[in-house]
DNA sequence: AACTCAATAGGACGGCCGTCCTAAATGGAA
DNA sequence: TTCCATTTAGGACGGCCGTCCTATTGAGTT
């Protein structure tokens, strides 16, 4: 069922566009436009617009794996493979700067309009909390390390925000290298020691 | 020209739907119903969709402004007006947890639509920038002051989207905490001297 | 009581939305 | 070539949207 080829240029689509425009203000016809296909065919390949939605997520999902297993291979300490995590931050800063955080910014407007695939697209999230937990674990901070993971979280998905609030790529590279800092600052202290963010 | 009264009512009940659903997603008929007005009868006191926005942009901008002054007066020192502005995340955790940071969630729909009055919308965040790079400078942090003005902004957006993704009111609290913490320190330290977020 | 004008109700309008239906095209298997 | 299942195009549909129009209400003035 579904030619995968179309189904898959569908999906790469409506990731882009919602991204770029938001779930809610991305139409049919826009996808379509964008694959080259026309507006009817859409249903021989998803029953609904929320179908392409976890679609959607799905793919992100797949990819975030993808890219946290590349940086376990990449990184050969615990603090380096953290610091794969912080440098998206600089390298789709283009992007963020005018389109926000594509995990924050889905995830709000999801919960926002109450949509059934919020909690789908929250888990990108947890990939990316569980996943540095587990770094931060093997950086020795067995005690807090979901509090850093939550907290290098948080921070980055501000900088995210502001950036593109302020149309300010220079917030993010200053951003990101007190970010550095900071890691810095936590590889050299123990477990027991609350680092002051 | 036009019921200060109805309007006034109309402007209150669309900064709540638009706050609570989202902009976009929010329609007149909503908007009538919450005020018991008929829908045709809109047109009388605004001429667009766009126009109630603005006007609602107006309200918390003349609010928050309200809020900065008062703060001004309550607290004494620079440290424990900045003190106010980080306990609102805690304040209002309830709503946040819902629907995240009213400022944050709004430009970053108003940017995702590329809609007009979205440079409006941005300016509650130059309200607060200012007043925190105000208050960080009578603190004797003249070097850096809008830096860390930007910086705690920028960790309280990220603290209100996490916590409203992970519905997790606990996550503010502790991070309200640490960020008092940081505070003390950033007190406690010269202007030359940059601290590790 | 007659008049005025701000304020309101209610519905018409064109448009786009997501959804659905059906006929036509396509292309490999027999 | 014939056949059949997959894939596509195109348009119909009902619904809600933001917008606009007009008749009516109602309170205050003279």
């Amino acid at each position: 069922m579904g030619n995968k080829q179309t189904r898959k240029q569908i999906v790469d689509a409506a990731d882009q566009l919602f991204y770029e425009q938001g779930f809610e203000h991305t139409s049919f016809s826009q996808i379509a436009e964008a694959v080259g296909i026309s507006r009817g065919n859409f249903y021989y390949h998803f029953k609904s617009k929320d179908e392409i939605l976890d679609a959607v997520i799905n793919l992100r999902l797949f990819r975030t794996n993808a890219m946290l297993d590349g940086w376990e291979i990449e990184g050969d300490t615990p603090a380096s493979r953290i610091r794969c995590f912080i440098n998206i931050l600089v390298m789709n800063r283009a992007k963020i700067k005018h389109y926000g955080c594509p995990v924050g910014t889905l995830c709000t407007e999801l919960a926002k309009l109450d949509h059934p695939s919020k909690d789908n697209a929250n888990e990108l999230f947890t990939l990316f909390r569980t996943w540095l937990r587990r770094q931060f674990e093997q950086l020795g901070r067995l005690n807090d390390a979901d509090e850093l993971a939550m907290h290098l979280l948080a921070f980055s998905q501000g900088v995210a925000t502001l950036a593109s609030a302020f149309q300010d790529e220079g917030f993010i590279r200053s951003e990101v290298s007190r970010l550095n800092d900071w890691l810095t600052s936590v590889e050299s202290t123990n477990n027991t020691q609350s680092e002051v963010l």
